[in-house]
This record gives C-alpha cells, sequence and structure tokens, in this order.
DNA sequence: AGGTACCGTGGGAGCGCTCCCACGTGTGAT
DNA sequence: ATCACACGTGGGAGCGCTCCCACGGTACCT
C-alpha cells in the first residue's frame, strides 16, 4: 500500500496542526486555541505555539476547517444580472469596491456570483445548498425574485442592497430614492422647467418605483399637475432610455427636461435627443441618476442624484457579518431584521 | 451531552452520502462512484442510487470533498491590480465574461481575487499557501511581479494572459500586440499621415513593448524615420494619456496623428487635444487599443485595434483546465508550457 | 485541613467525503 | 470441469481540523 500523500517529501508537505503541536511540545487542542485566538491560553504557550507555527510556514487547511467547524468564513455577493449588465453599470463596482474595503482586514473570502442566467440560477441554487457560503449579499434584486425566499428557508444570513417592496422581510440598505428623485426634479423646476418627463427605471425595482414617487410629488409640490404622458418605463440600459426618449418626443415634442432613472439611460436619451436635434441644455435640460464615470464624461457633462453606493456597500457588510455573529449561538432566530437608508446628494452640471 | 447537530430536525437537516447509501440499498462507495460519474457502475445500481439523490435532495458537502480528494474544485482569477482599474478598463470585464463563458457548464468555482495593495498581496500570498484553489488564472502581470515564482514554487497551475516577456516561463495566453500595433500605424499611414505619435502602454508591460516594436517596424516599413521625440510613455489611465498627450504637443506641435496603447489612453488624449484646440480628424487622427464600449461612444467615434479579449478568456480556462487534469495523475511533471497567440483586427471609425 | 472553583491543557470523537483493497459473482478460455 | 480474469460492489482507513469532556494544578474559601 503506497501511501499516496507526499507527507515529508519535497516542497508540497504542509504541515499540519498536529506536527505544529509535536514541535511547540502542546496538545493540538492548545495549538487549535492559539490559532483561532482563544483566551484561555497562557502567554508561555501562545509564545511557544505561534514561534512553532512560524518556523513550520503552517497554514490551516480550510477544508478541515470547514469540515469539522461547520463554516466556510466566506459570503457571496450575488448578482442576479447578466456579467454585462454588472460591467455596464457602475453601480456594481462601487458597491464592490465599498464591500472589498470594508472586508479587506478581516479573514473573510468573498465570492463573487453572477446569477444572470436560468442554468447559472440553478448553479447558483445548487451552491447555497450546499452551504458553501455563510452569507449572502444580494444586489439589485426584483420584486418577483425567488432568492430571498430560498435564502430564508436554506436559513443562510442574508443582506439586500435595494429592498424589494416597502415590507422588505431581509435586512436591507438602501438609499433615499424617493428624496433622490425629488431633488433631481426640484432642480429642475428651480432652473425654470415645467414639462419634465421622467424616464423610469425597471418598474418591477422598488427603487426605481420610489424615483418616480419622488418625481410625482416634486411637481406637485411646486403645484405642478403630473402629465402621465411625460412618464415613459425604461429598464436602466442604453437602449432603453433611447427607445423612451423617442416615445416621449414623439408623444410630447414640447418637453423641455428629462429626469432618467440612470444615467446609463440618460446617455441613451442624449442619443435620441441628438438625433432629434434638440440642444442640451438649451432646448432639453437632462438630468441621471448614479453620479457615474458616465455622467462626468458625457457631453455636455450630466447633472447627477449621487448614491453613497460604496457607503452602502460597508453597510451591507456591517449588517450581515452582525447577523452571521448573532446566528453563531444556534437558537437565537427571529432577531429583527434591520433597514439603513443612506442620503443621495445631487450633483450639478451643464446638462442643466 | 445536547448533540449540537440539526440532523433529522428541521430543514437545515442536510442528507449525507451515508444516508443516500442506505436510501438506495448500496454502499458508500457506489454512491460516491455515481455522484463521480464513474463508468464502474451498473446503470440499475446508478438508477437506484440517483434515485435516492432525487428523493432526499441530497447535496454533495464541498469541504468533506475537499478534505479526502485535496482539491477545491474552484480556480482563482487573480488581478494584480486596484479595483478601479479592474473597472476602469473594459480588458477586464471582456476577459471575465470569456472566462465565465467557458466556465459555465462545468463544476468549476470561479473567485475573483483582487491583489491592488500590499496587503492584499499578502492575503493573496497566504491563500495560494493554504491552497484554497486548484489552479489560477493571472491577468496583467508586470514583468518584475513575484507571483508567478510563488505560484511555481507551490506547483499551482497558472496561466498568464499577457506573458511578461518573450521567454515567458508560465502558459501564457496572448493578442497579437505586435500586429496590432503595427496595423493601426500602417492604417494611418494609409490615410496620409506622416508625423505619427505613440502614447505607450505602462513600459514594464510587455505587450505595451510589443505594440511599440509593431509601430516602429510600421513606420521603417512605409520608409518613414522613426523620432524618438513622438514616442512618449503612458500607463494605460486616462489621466496618463492627457498628460502624454499635452507632453507631445508641445515638443512636436506639427504632429498629425496620435496611436494611443489603449481606448482609456485615447480618450485623455482626446482631451488635450481638444484643449489645445485640435480637431479630430481634421488635425489629428486617432487611434486607440481595445475597441471598447468608449472607443464607441467618444466624439468622434475612435478608431480602434480589437482584441479578441474574450476568446482569450476562453483559451486561458481551456489551457488551465488541461494543465490541471495533466497535474492530477501524480508525478507529471515538466509538460512543455504552451503559449496561444490570437489575432487582432483594426475597427475603423471616424476618428482617423 | 478539606472543600470548591476555575484555569490551562490533552486528546478522543467525529465532521462527510474519497480512495483503495478485498470480496463475491458471472463469463470465457483451456 | 477448472482456472483466470474481469466487473460491480462494500466498507475500512484516513484527510486535518473543531469541539468538548476530563484531568491535574493552583488559589481561595470555610
Amino acid at each position: 500500500m503506497a501511501s499516496h500523500g507526499v507527507r515529508g517529501g519535497r516542497s508540497g508537505g504542509r504541515p499540519t496542526l498536529e506536527e505544529v503541536a509535536a514541535r511547540a511540545g502542546v496538545g493540538r487542542g492548545t495549538v487549535s486555541r492559539v490559532i483561532n485566538g482563544s483566551p484561555r491560553v497562557s502567554d508561555a504557550t501562545r509564545a511557544a505555539v505561534e514561534a512553532a507555527v512560524a518556523e513550520l510556514g503552517y497554514v490551516p487547511n480550510t477544508a478541515a476547517r470547514a469540515l469539522a467547524a461547520n463554516r466556510t468564513d466566506s459570503i457571496a455577493l450575488v448578482v442576479p444580472e447578466p456579467e454585462t449588465r454588472f460591467f455596464a453599470e457602475p453601480y456594481f463596482s462601487d458597491m464592490l469596491r465599498g464591500v472589498g474595503a470594508e472586508l479587506a482586514d478581516t479573514e473573510w473570502q468573498l465570492l463573487l456570483i453572477f446569477a444572470g442566467s436560468d442554468r447559472k440560477r440553478q448553479r447558483l441554487a445548487d451552491y447555497l445548498s450546499a452551504h458553501r457560503v455563510d452569507g449572502v449579499l444580494l444586489v439589485s434584486v426584483h420584486a418577483d425574485d425567488p432568492l430571498p425566499d430560498l435564502l430564508d428557508r436554506l436559513e443562510i444570513p442574508a443582506v439586500i442592497s435595494g429592498p424589494r417592496s416597502a415590507g422588505e422581510t431581509l435586512t436591507s440598505v438602501d438609499s433615499d430614492n424617493y428624496g433622490g428623485g425629488r431633488s433631481a426634479v426640484e432642480h429642475l423646476i428651480a432652473r425654470g422647467r415645467r414639462r419634465i418627463a421622467h424616464i423610469t427605471g425597471r418598474p418591477d425595482v422598488y427603487g426605481a418605483q420610489r424615483r418616480v414617487d419622488g418625481y410625482r410629488d416634486a411637481l406637485r409640490g411646486a403645484g405642478l399637475e403630473v402629465d402621465e404622458l411625460l412618464i415613459e418605463p425604461g429598464d436602466f440600459t442604453e437602449e432603453g432610455g433611447r427607445r423612451a426618449m423617442s416615445a416621449l418626443l414623439s408623444r410630447r415634442p414640447d418637453l423641455d427636461a428629462v429626469f432618467a432613472a440612470s444615467d446609463v439611460t440618460a446617455a441613451g436619451a442624449r442619443h435620441s435627443l441628438r438625433e432629434a436635434g434638440r440642444r442640451i441644455p438649451h432646448d432639453v435640460a437632462l438630468v441621471g441618476y448614479d453620479d457615474s464615470a458616465i455622467a462626468r464624461h458625457m457631453d455636455p457633462p450630466l447633472t447627477s442624484v449621487r448614491q453613497p453606493i460604496e457607503e452602502m456597500g460597508r453597510a451591507m457588510i456591517d449588517l450581515l457579518l452582525s447577523e452571521i455573529a448573532d446566528r453563531r449561538p444556534a437558537g437565537t432566530r427571529g432577531l429583527e431584521r434591520r433597514h439603513a437608508v443612506l442620503a443621495t446628494e445631487l450633483v450639478g452640471r451643464e446638462s442643466s
């Protein structure tokens, strides 16, 4: 029976807990305690173990740890969108940056998982069923998405980045979409615009609905009437913005401003406006949402509503980690869900 | 001693191999064989096991598998850059898309790891030392990066996306940077330009050097002299492009064309050209590299050299997986390294 | 002096798999 | 009829950890 391990031989022979224990002249349990930062170890022993760890270049075997402790020390950032959208929209990258920053000093491992196609969906479901992560960050979820329920059923801690509705059951982080939409429109009104159109985000996204609410209330607040013909659904994409703008122009050729639910949408709208010979901002003022690089580089530079996305990412991690921690001492079911809402800010540029 | 597992109770009780075996009336080994697609199982038995798996909703425990089999079924895409650059440059997203597509139908799990800061570097080294991945995809590596050596020392299969030098020791995938640079410049010459400047990529990137080589040879091939004052180092960033362009304009105000080593660089160059009052393409023709979204949306749309980045991603996965497979039957050291080079294509637009 | 408490410690049991050896049983060659 | 050799199968051993119980020692009470 030839032992097939590489134990001892060449460079691949990784030291085990047991070997560290032998070297330090202590038991396995003690080494484990030192590795995991337990306080129930004397200083002398701890020093001896740490020396042995350093000498041997010991690195814990994650698989063994995961198996024995039933945890993975990793969390997933799940994007229920095709990769294309992930990169097309700076929203995701900013979010990822915040998450990454918050995780940088921890032992947590972040997994980025795309679930844009049905096949990928299925793979994700398998993945979650296998409990390969201790927690999940959910970004950009549609109202009818079954993912949150799955997570609930599997009892996997999760935080969602945009609540699906006013009664979101999952712990959530959001920016003030209502306030953002409202401030965009109030800004346009203050600039003297009166026939202000709105290209919405995807209607099944709660945040998009709230922006519409803000749009409506801003108009009403200024004593203006809400003209439904000035509201056209978009889908956060450039192509959608283009289409919506064309539709609006043919319905209401006299519009003098547009509030688009995203910068990318605004870019599409700009395209249609140009084609129709409208000058920005002279004929039509344009305001976007997200304050992304696109907004800064657009011609003319785009006024946009900034969401503190990076901070939202940070907040998501904070909430998720505490939720995971709360759950560790088993039986702590039914802790109340928390909802964080962060403020937005209007960034004025030449387009309005 | 209260058993702390959830075995049997509620929804969390995940079935094990053993339970599936009992249900199917077979041994553990047989179930394992079915799960892993071994051919040495009779059809009847296989069907029985599959039925039991379905009824119980069995999902293999990855940690246990990783521990027993000493493999993780996951590979890492390592980006030795800050997240910012990852998102700023479409190169990475296209690459990721190709990689993702090639991996979509497999059991492999992809990890995205940023190693842009020293701390993250260290974390990555620990991660690799712990052998938490079976293979590594390395994107955008500088000539003096110690990562490849570390991977070699740890005997972790790896594929690099741009070779570090002509004598790259790792298996590599690359596009024809020389040919791409050459075709860009030949295009400009064909358009009647004669004083063609070049803003390079980061000089320590081999691919950037090759583009410079292509630039030089194209000029020589047309009987034009290479003027070193027309070559200015950039760093693939917009800011770098801006700076380089300003430098070039002050040195050679009479230049009539610019070949930039990336679209982002070209965007920066465009900015400086505008500031200097030069019209594109009337006064100065501009050609970029990557054929990214930026190129299409630039004003005017940018002529650019397309690299088949998505295909490169696919090719990387192919090579990596075969390398991992080759290594599995232990002792197969010293297989020759392979190097794939994919062709580029010039996409003409209004900027030239 | 005896009792009690707690602290630091060692090591058994077990996590859920894979690997491999050993063991029938059926088939074909001799 | 006998041997040889597949093939499909069962189950022991072991992967490297964590968890927890049990143990001896010291400090503090009564």
